[in-house]
DNA sequence: ATGGATTGTCATCTA
DNA sequence: GCTAGATGACAATCC
């Protein structure tokens, strides 16, 4: 493979962070292997190192790349934005005896024996050496694992997927494209506006209209141009810009399926070293669909914290209209995660203490019992910034204005038509729902400004968890969202081992059924091949009683009639011609 | 457009 | 009663 020929490398303290992080996330998502070969698990660590090296390469690039298109950029004068100077980069028959014997010999005797039985008795004393000797190659067969059924001849190599970035600015661009975030943005700005509409209703200086096609993001353009600082301006539009840039396809996630390597055909490939080519990517085709989050993670210094924007200055913005929100057609059908339904539902926002963030039914949920508070982090969020500081404007805030904001509450796409930063909200799309999900427990956690991360939250035991949590006065919003990340991120953790037992069960079951067909099939050859050999013994017996009652003479010299006398013997060995008629007679003597 | 695969989440049960 | 884990079911998303 072309990454093991790869260069070794120094990586950074921050690399070695993002492969411990990778190495764990794979260790809970389940490679499984090991469960069948030990052996492997110990080529896979080495195997795995090697990764961690290409890993390390392969960020290293990304970053040289992204270089080298901010310095293809150039800043729009007018929008802010980096614009590129150029055009962007391409990229059983069992044979039953037939046993012939005459009819004629059909009578029973107690202790002479017919024909039949003598046939009976030979097909039982005699061992059936021969075909026994042929049987032994199946007699085995089923011991080893039948490799023939079990690996398919053409197991499709695995090509390396191109991963996720590892630079924190492509972290970061992942983490600001996020929906949520971009949702809490959104809030920060309306806060803003309101403040804004409510203070200084005069201060509008921008056409009231364009806030309508400019939701999600594009408010952080427009931050960027009319009150960020530079620095912030080249982080921002640096970071769309290269999200745009082609190495967006690089950083795209086309993560293998990581069942797949479960698939029961491709069970022995765990037995087989060759299959190292699969092996190398799939671990870091899991991981990959949690380094951005653990990106995100890493950068506790992000260019712009959300909670930033609301300390940019609200006069040059709109106060005209509200902000309409970006409904984003979130995922979450949970407890607490519902954020966009909420959002536009008038009144709910209003309560009075502060907890207007809470959704019908997380205020339904507070008002019995505070545990039971399933809260929407993304709506508490202007909690915090109020307590940051501005007091208390939302509740004033007119209902009018907030169903009017429902009314106009555009979907993102229309702002990514907008032309503000569309590749990269176009790419953000095709993004892995599992990325984006846990960024968003972690923006969510950084939104609420949790002193903890996920990590922790989520992999504390109870008894630390506890004085983590003791240590630290957190309100309620933010008790709610430690205790659902804690909750999502153990019972996704569980469901990733269930689901791959669920594998291994299937897997051994297909093992153990291909065994026990392999048996079958030996025992129905074996019942076939002694059916034949005892075929041929009587054909042997039937031509050895013809020759020795052909040799009998009576005293005139002439031969037995079969069908008068019959060769019959006792248990001792001893053997009598007795007439036909008569064999009632020698039984009573 | 559609269906299968994957993944996250919730509800529920059990230890 | 609380917590963690297991698992079925559902939904969103990806391919």
């Amino acid at each position: 493979m072309m990454e093991i020929e790869l260069p070794k490398m120094h990586p950074s303290q921050q690399d070695m962070d993002l492969i411990d992080i990778l190495w764990r996330q794979d260790v809970d998502l389940g490679a499984g292997r090991e469960v069948f070969d030990f052996s492997y698990r110990q080529k896979e660590v080495e195997l795995r190192l090697q990764r961690e090296k290409e890993e390390e390469k392969r960020q290293q690039r990304q970053q040289e790349q992204e270089k080298a298109l901010l310095a293809q950029l150039q800043l729009d004068e007018e929008t802010g934005e980096f614009v590129p100077r150029s055009a962007p980069l391409t990229q059983d028959s069992v044979t039953s005896a037939q046993i012939t014997q005459n009819g004629a010999f059909a009578e029973h005797d107690g202790d002479a024996m017919s024909f039949d039985e003598c046939m009976q008795l030979l097909a039982e004393t005699f061992p059936l050496d021969e075909p026994a000797e042929s049987a032994p190659p199946c007699l085995d067969a089923s011991v080893p694992p039948s490799t023939d059924l079990m690996m398919p001849p053409d197991i499709p190599a695995f090509t390396q997927n191109p991963l996720l970035p590892g630079s924190l600015d492509q972290a970061w661009m992942e983490l600001l494209s996020l929906p949520e975030l971009q949702q809490c943005l959104n809030m920060q700005m309306q806060e803003s506006l309101d403040m804004d509409g409510l203070m200084k209703p005069s201060a509008e200086t921008q056409d009231p209209n364009y806030s309508q096609y400019l939701p999600g993001m594009d408010h952080l353009s427009l931050v960027q141009t009319e009150v960020c600082p530079p620095e912030y301006i080249n982080t921002y539009n640096g970071s769309f810009n290269t999200m745009a840039s082609p190495n967006l396809s690089q950083m795209s996630l086309n993560v293998p399926d990581v069942g797949a390597e479960f698939r029961p055909e491709e069970f022995n490939e765990l037995f087989y070293p060759e299959m190292e080519v699969k092996v190398n990517s799939d671990p870091l085709a899991s991981d990959g669909g949690n380094m951005v989050s653990q990106l995100a993670e890493i950068s506790s210094d992000p260019p712009v914290n959300p909670m930033d924007l609301h300390s940019f200055s609200p006069g040059s913005f709109s106060s005209g209209k509200p902000e309409p929100m970006a409904e984003f057609p979130d995922s979450d059908s949970g407890l607490s995660l519902d954020s966009s339904p909420h959002m536009s539902s008038p009144g709910k926002s209003l309560n009075g203490d502060g907890s207007f963030g809470f959704s019908d039914s997380d205020s339904e949920e507070m008002d019995n019992s505070p545990e039971g508070m399933e809260s929407d982090y993304t709506e508490i969020f202007p909690l915090v910034y109020l307590n940051d500081g501005a007091q208390g404007s939302l509740s004033e805030k007119p209902l009018a204005d907030q169903q009017e904001m429902k009314a106009k509450n555009p979907k993102i796409e229309p702002a990514e038509a907008s032309g503000h930063s569309k590749p990269p909200f176009t790419k953000d799309k095709q993004k892995k729902r599992s990325e984006a999900r846990l960024s968003r427990d972690e923006q969510r956690a950084k939104s609420l400004q949790i002193p903890f991360t996920v990590d922790k939250i989520i992999n504390l035991p109870v008894d630390d968890f506890n004085e983590m949590m003791s240590k630290h006065q957190l309100n309620e919003a933010q008790l709610a969202l430690v205790r659902d990340i804690r909750r999502r991120g153990k019972n996704k953790v569980a469901a990733q081992n269930c689901r791959k037992r669920k594998m291994e069960n299937i897997v051994g079951l297909e093992y153990e059924l291909d065994s026990l067909k392999e048996e079958k099939e030996r025992l129905t050859k074996e019942k076939s091949e002694r059916s034949s050999s005892l075929r041929e013994m009587k054909q042997q017996l039937s031509t050895l009683y013809q020759e020795v009652f052909g040799m009998l003479r009576d005293e005139h010299g002439k031969p037995f009639s079969p069908s008068e006398y019959s060769l019959q013997h006792t248990a001792d060995g001893t053997v009598f011609l007795v007439p036909r008629l008569k064999k009632t007679l020698v039984k009573n003597n």
